[in-house]
DNA sequence: ACGTATCGCTACAAGTTCGA
DNA sequence: TCGAACTTGTAGCGATACGT
C-alpha cells in the first residue's frame, strides 16, 4: 500500500491512482512526509517549490523543519526532487530580463548551498532528483513494486495517517480537474458509470455537455485526460 | 471607474466517420 | 469512393469577478 498525502500535487495522485489503482493507493493525511510505503517515507518537491520551501515563502515551516520530522519519524526518509525548470518570479509587475535572471541566479545559489550542507544537516535521509513528475510517478510505482506489497508493515504505516480521505477516489480524479466539481464528477459517473468510459474512444466533448455543469472547456479538459494516460 | 483575466457561448473551418 | 453528418479546434464576443 502507498499513502499519499491528500495535500499532494493532485497531478501526481491522478497519476498514481491511474497507474496502481485505488486499492494500492490511499490518500489520506500524514504527519510528517508527503508519501509512505513501508519504511519508506518521502517527501517530494518540485525544484521551484524546493526554492520557495527553503526561503520559507507562503509557510509557516521551512523544510528544514519538515525534514528534520521526516527523519524524527521513519527509518528510511527521502527526499525527492522532480523537474529542472526553474521559474523565477519577480514582484511588481512584468520583470525585466536582468531581474529574471538575477532571480534565476539566486535560487540556484540557495539550492546549491541546500544541497552542499544537506548531508551534514540530515544524514539519514537520502536526497535524489528526477527529471520530470512521470519520473517521480515511475519511481514510486517500481520501488512499490519492488517492495511488494509489504501488508505486515500496515500497521506501522497507518499509525501516520490522521484523517482518511472519504472520496471516491474516481470522483477525486474528476474533480482535480480544473473547473469540475465534485457534483459535477458525481454527475458524470452517474452518466457514465466509469472512468474508463467516459474516456472511451466514443465519447465526445457533446456527449460530456449533456451532464448539467459540463461547459465545452470542461469537457475538453476531461477527455484531454486521454494524452496523460496514453488511452 | 477602469483595466485585466477568466469563463461560457457561438460561429466557422477543417478533419473524421460512416453509410450508400 | 463520395457526400452528408458529426466532431473538434480556434477565434471572437459579452458577462463577470477582481484588483487598483
Amino acid at each position: 500500500m502507498l499513502l499519499v498525502d491528500d495535500r499532494e500535487n493532485p497531478k501526481v495522485v491522478n497519476k498514481l491512482l491511474m497507474r496502481m489503482g485505488s486499492d494500492k493507493v490511499n490518500v489520506c493525511r500524514m504527519k510528517s512526509s508527503d508519501y509512505t510505503m513501508g519504511e519508506w517515507g518521502i517527501e517530494a518537491k518540485e525544484i521551484n517549490d524546493l526554492y520557495r520551501s527553503i526561503m520559507g515563502f507562503g509557510r509557516t515551516r521551512t523544510i528544514v523543519d519538515q525534514l528534520r520530522d521526516l527523519q524524527d519519524s521513519c527509518e528510511h526518509p527521502f527526499l525527492v526532487v522532480y523537474g529542472t525548470q526553474l521559474k523565477p518570479y519577480v514582484h511588481n509587475g512584468r520583470p525585466s530580463a536582468r531581474s529574471l535572471a538575477v532571480e534565476m541566479a539566486r535560487m540556484k545559489k540557495v539550492i546549491q548551498q541546500f544541497k552542499a550542507t544537506f548531508y551534514q544537516r540530515f544524514p539519514k535521509i537520502k536526497y535524489m532528483e528526477v527529471t520530470t513528475m512521470d519520473e517521480f510517478v515511475e519511481w514510486l510505482v517500481v520501488n512499490h513494486t519492488q517492495q511488494g506489497l509489504a501488508l505486515h508493515r500496515l500497521a506501522t504505516e497507518e499509525k501516520n495517517a490522521v484523517k482518511k480521505s472519504k472520496l471516491d477516489s474516481r470522483i477525486q480524479i474528476l474533480s482535480s480537474i480544473e473547473g469540475i466539481t465534485t457534483t459535477q464528477a458525481e454527475d458524470l459517473l452517474n452518466e457514465f458509470e466509469s472512468i474508463p468510459n467516459i474516456l472511451r474512444k466514443g465519447t465526445t466533448q457533446k456527449s460530456l455537455m449533456q451532464v448539467s455543469g459540463i461547459t465545452r472547456r470542461k469537457a475538453r479538459a476531461i477527455l484531454a485526460l486521454r494524452e496523460d494516460y496514453e488511452l
